[in-house]
DNA sequence: TTCTAATTTCATTGCTTGTTGAAACAAGTC
DNA sequence: GACTTGTTTCAACAAGCAATGAAATTAGAA
């Protein structure tokens, strides 16, 4: 809700020289925090785990987590920020020659979910949306203004948003078997095994023939 | 959701202390419970759903839930048993004639999430199983050895499991994009409109080509 | 009736949760 | 040194949780 600049604002943007502190640590400490948080969201869900948990597995005390990031609403708010590096490369591909485009956008999922820390919240975010009805409302968003409306404006005419859904599905399957329940023989390939069965499915949604 | 009989007693007051009877209603409270927990289950996901919330909508005392279902987890265990004829249907799918095996197959699930205690069902396992480890591996085993060792043992040779595994990604895929988060342009069309569309790459993950 | 056994409710158990106020602490400024 | 300010810890709170033992209730058997 309060993601004013939620997916700019990674881990390098310290714009302010908070620095007054004691001990410091406070960059150190929120950045151990949240690696923690995400961990901990993406393995137990957002329910089951509690501040105490977080804190434990961060090394620091409860009630600092608190004091960081106010609740624990805000605490998941911040874990599941997405880094603009990805969001980058996703509309990157999606402008890629149009021949070539499937290859490119599948390629662009592999590397996030491959690349640990982006990969620990992708997943977070899929486990948080499935019992948080705000993280929920946040991926509807998320993935409609980020992948789905930017892949359809990028397609000639003939049912651009159709085939942008069509996309999206195989590219959600793909995520949910190989990275998320591990399950099937897809999550034992390489990138580039799964690049090569995959790229001609997402091609021929992007630009084969559509029935009727 | 779920609207069979679940809202009949409901918060609304009007109906005096529900009958202090002991004789019968075991079998109609029993359902009205797992029908409340089903309903709770997929929306709010396991953890945020108490059993003083199960209780309530099912218009039951809480106690009553536990000397049931013994524990939340054996109600969670009760509330997600898949129906066995879907698991027929899927069987009878898989055994249909192989040319026409992507379209079947399709339909099997597409029956499935339309119908309303099923559609149900399957939602509460899924998002039961993002943040429930006995959930996910329930869904892990179920989806092993009832879909994708199914479905692969009904195929000749030639990389059976990779190509069980190509159909499931993209049919969870739909599951996850039509049923479960409902966005995308797939989430508005009719069943048959998604199987004009998916069917072809569906039995292309069957019999079509495989690179390399 | 009286007894028995199964069901439903009540009251309470011990525990965990998120959050907060006050105190302890460490740096930089005077 | 004292003062200020941001950080960290400690302790406690109220609320909600699942679970359970015991009492209340009722239907049928004797």
């Amino acid at each position: 809700m309060s993601g004013d600049k939620s997916e700019t604002g990674d881990v390098s943007g310290d714009r302010e020289i908070p620095r007054r502190g004691p001990r410091d640590e406070r960059g150190v400490l929120a950045d151990r925090v949240l690696s923690a948080a995400r961990s901990l969201f993406a393995t137990q869900g957002y329910a089951s785990t509690s501040l105490r948990n977080v804190a434990e597995l961060a090394g620091v005390d409860v009630a600092l987590v608190s004091y960081y990031f106010k609740s624990k609403a805000g605490l998941l708010e911040a874990a599941l920020t997405l880094p603009a590096e990805f969001l980058a490369d996703v509309e990157q591909a999606a402008a890629s020659p149009i021949e070539e485009r499937g290859r490119a956008i599948l390629a662009s999922h592999l590397a996030a979910w491959d690349h640990e820390t982006t990969g620990d919240i992708l997943r977070s975010i899929i486990l948080a949306a499935a019992h948080e009805p705000s993280a929920m409302e946040r991926v509807r968003t998320i993935y409609t203004t980020r992948f789905l409306d930017v892949l359809a404006s990028s397609l000639p005419e003939n049912e651009p948003r159709l085939r942008a859904g069509l996309v999206a599905s195989q590219m959600l399957g793909l995520a949910m078997t190989r990275y998320v329940w591990r399950v099937g023989a897809l999550a034992d390939l390489s990138p580039e095994q799964v690049s090569e069965l995959i790229s001609p499915v997402i091609q021929r949604y992007l630009t084969g023939p559509l029935p009727e």
